[in-house]
Order: structure tokens, then sequence, then C-alpha cells
DNA sequence: GCTAAATGTTGAT
DNA sequence: TCAACCTTTAGCT
């Protein structure tokens, strides 16, 4: 679910259910009750979203501050809302509408002062207007860590997973373990639209499609399991050359790749 | 119906 | 390096 165009499309649906509407916002597990009895009551004006990070904009300069993490979700659904249960974080109702929020990393209000800072210190976001791409290309090309890391490190792009950096980089036959340094401009010249088509492509969509039609075992609608090259196919044939795809563990996650395909 | 693993990050050790 | 977060889904029974 949450790389950032699962974050992007939850930016649109909280504009589209609640855009210009007052909130009622209770934490029915408490854990957020401060936050959302400041929040509780005001107009939402606006919504954000920069790489993982969601940001709703209310009333008063105040805006919400969400990170899924791993495990967070969103809910949505027309009002009212079911009973609470469980670990229910956030609960906002209004416009006919209601948003569940379970299991983020974080939940915070925030001054715009503080959504700037963070955005500082965020790489370039493929999917926002006019991405600074050679931002992020300074730091690949001036690091010896291998670009299987550097597409994850959200400080040189934002929004990327471990989905993308596993589809991207097959995509482009380049081996994770390539240092960034290594990675020479015209490559990453193809490389940086690829990001940008993919992560599109998951927001219209709503889910990670990186095949080629021509790649899938059957045409029609793409099954989940023809949707990615390699990504989770561990042992599993390379779809191109029929090598067994390879797994590791890298920047603490799990890597996937063709040894073949993407052998430097 | 159960179990294991997961698209992520932070903070403690 | 590891635990925490504590939901959802895939895969198996």
């Amino acid at each position: 679910m949450p790389e950032g165009h699962s974050v992007r499309r939850h930016a649109r649906e909280h504009l589209e259910r609640f855009g210009g509407w007052p909130l009622t916002v209770t934490s029915p597990q408490g854990r957020f009750a401060d936050g959302a009895a400041l929040l509780d009551g005001r107009v939402l004006k606006t919504t954000d979203a920069y790489g993982k990070h969601l940001f709703l904009g209310f009333a008063g300069d105040l805006w919400l501050h969400v990170h899924l993490g791993l495990y967070g979700t969103w809910r949505f659904g027309h009002a009212p809302p079911p009973p609470a249960r469980g670990a229910l974080r956030v609960r906002m109702v209004g416009n006919g509408s209601y948003a569940d929020l379970r299991g983020a990393t974080a939940v915070e209000v925030w001054t715009a002062t503080e959504k700037t800072l963070l955005e500082a210190r965020l790489g370039p976001d493929p999917l926002r207007r006019r991405p600074a791409s050679d931002r992020a290309w300074d730091r690949i090309s001036r690091s010896r860590a291998p670009i299987g890391q550097l597409l994850m490190d959200q400080a040189v792009v934002a929004g990327i997973g471990n989905v993308y950096r596993a589809e991207v980089l097959f995509r482009a036959r380049m081996s994770p373990y390539r240092p960034g340094r290594e990675v020479t401009r015209p490559e990453w010249d193809a490389l940086w639209p690829d990001i940008v088509t993919l992560m599109k492509a998951g927001v219209r969509s709503g889910r990670i499609v990186t095949t080629h039609p021509a790649d899938r075992p059957r045409a029609g609608r793409v099954r989940s399991e023809d949707a990615q090259y390699v990504y989770r196919r561990q042992g599993l044939p390379c779809r191109l050359c029929g090598t067994p795809v390879a797994t590791d563990v890298l920047a603490g996650r799990n890597l996937f790749w063709c040894p073949s395909c993407q052998a430097d």
C-alpha cells in the first residue's frame, strides 16, 4: 500500500471528500487525543503529499502530518461510520463521509514551518510538478553506496519504496549493487523518467504494474502475479531470460533482482 | 481459520 | 543491529 503513489491518492481522496468542510476529529484509541481536540471542528482547506508523507491542511494554519509506515491504513466510507473498534487512532467525519486511520507510524499536528523543514530534508518527489531530479543525481553520482540502497533513501528520492526500487532497476537492467558513482549520466537520464512514468501510472491505477504487456503470460486485465518482473518472485524464472530471480537483504529490506539481466 | 510476511521509519541498545 | 508499531493480505489448512 504505502509507497508514494498511494499517499498521493490519499491526499486526493481527503480533498474530494472533505475539502471546504468542517470535520469532527476524534481518536477513539486515545493515542491522538490531544491532536484530535486541536483539529476538531476545523475546516479542511487543502491536502498535500510529499514522498510518503501526507499532509491535511486545516484552518488556522495547522497541518495534520501522517506517515503510514509499514502497517498504517486509511479507510474511507459514507457516514455514519461503523462503531469504532480496535486501535482506531483517528476518525474524521464530515460532508457525509468518514475516514479512519489505523497503525500509522507518525500522526501529529504541525505548523507550516515544520512541514517546510521536513520537505527540505527529502529528496525530489517524482510525483510533484517540477521535481528537482538533479538534486538526486548529485547525491547518487557522488556516492559509493549501491544504487539499490540510494533509491530507497528518502533524502535522495522521496516516495520510492521496495517495490519500485526492485522494478525500476530491473527495467533499467541495472544491478542493485552498482555504486551510485558508477551510474552514468545517460543511464540516470533514462532511469528518472521511468520512475516518474511508473509512479504516475501507480497514482492512476492504484496499483504497481511495471511489466510490459508483451512480457505477461496472458492478455487482458493484469493479474497481480503478472504485475511485476522481480519483486517477490525469488526462485521463479526471470520473465525475460529464465534465470531464477535472486533475493538478498539490502538497506535492511528484501531485495529482488535477476542476476543475469542485471549483471552489472 | 490460522500463520507469516509485508509496500517503512524511528528510537533504543 | 534490533524492537516497536499492531493492520492487511497471501498462502496454507
